[in-house]
DNA sequence: ACCTGAACACCGTTCAAGT
DNA sequence: ACCTGAACACCGTTCAAGT
């Protein structure tokens, strides 16, 4: 199999997906496609742009994207968005750490992190205040996404409502009045 | 000096301040203290229960905490909390990561992330409710924390108002009613 | 009781040299 | 153009042995 950007970002993906981010090494990586360490410096800047273009491409589905006209008020699109988000997050282990990398270095665009800030201006916010509420629901999701996965980690039994609905829904209604 | 639990916190406090946790490595806090790695491991018993230690160094002072009987609503008092420890959060380099991690193993009690929620239970949410909304308010703090510091690390100039706050009161309004 | 010395099993990144 | 081999400068943790 060739190496090539895309068969590193790929290989990275499933090492995230099955073992986590501490197992996602670049000498592990390497070793999975069977390479030398230095092999992926020629593919990628460093691991930091790695991780950006993994989060890319575990966000950057249309499955999480929303269509704003099957609802009738847009906060309702609002909340459908978060809610998917957090149910494709929660599963990838570490996943916030990834997300993280990837919105600091703002290098690459996150699909539906723009929409949630898209969304937040149709249901009447300014540009910049969509901003701003952009920026609580990402914190809120990604937080209780890390929160909800060290539990696991100590294994405590998850009840099925964690309240990160509760606390999405008040969210969303301070933002939108 | 002496080598106790104290003197490894403090020093560990001191190199989390002026250089940040990439540097706040044991070997790094072994040099600084003129001992082998070896012998930390006698006073804390791994890094983690040692970065927790460091979170309670910086967060249970009275200074963070705040007075309820000054302010006329607990609304008001709630702001006053998440400010407090935004501002005090903000020129700690990494500080929310340090913080996750005191809270992911809750070994240690952070006093104002407990006022954070009994100040949401004064203003008449129930316990269950009071927890939520603390964990929407501590997402907030600490992804905004981590966002502005973010920004300072790829040197954009830093707006005096970044939004934090504008989402802080939208969610308190929407927590309270 | 407390610390040293040394090891074990790892990291990310760089770069001359090969093909 | 793409990859190897090998190095550089690090990690956290453990543990026999010393005092």
């Amino acid at each position: 199999m060739a190496l090539t950007q895309l068969t590193v970002v790929d290989t990275a993906v499933d090492i995230l997906q099955q073992f986590g981010l501490a197992d996602l090494s670049m000498r592990r990586l390497a070793k999975e496609l069977d390479v030398q360490v230095g092999a992926l410096y020629w593919h990628v800047k460093n691991k930091q742009e790695l991780l950006a273009q993994v989060a890319a491409k575990l966000l950057n589905t249309p499955q999480l994207s929303v269509k704003a006209e099957e609802f009738n008020a847009p906060a309702d699109a609002i909340l459908q968005l978060a809610r998917n988000l957090y149910l494709a997050l929660l599963p990838i282990q570490d996943s916030p750490e990834v997300i993280e990398v990837a919105t600091a270095m703002q290098a690459t665009e996150l699909a539906p992190v723009l929409q949630l800030r898209e969304l937040l201006e149709a249901a009447g916010l300014s540009s910049e205040n969509a901003r701003h509420g952009q920026q609580l629901l990402l914190n809120h999701i990604l937080g209780s996404v890390a929160f909800r996965q060290n539990l696991v980690q100590l294994d405590v039994d998850s009840p099925i409502s964690d309240g990160f609905d509760w606390a999405l829904q008040r969210a969303v209604a301070g933002l939108v009045n």
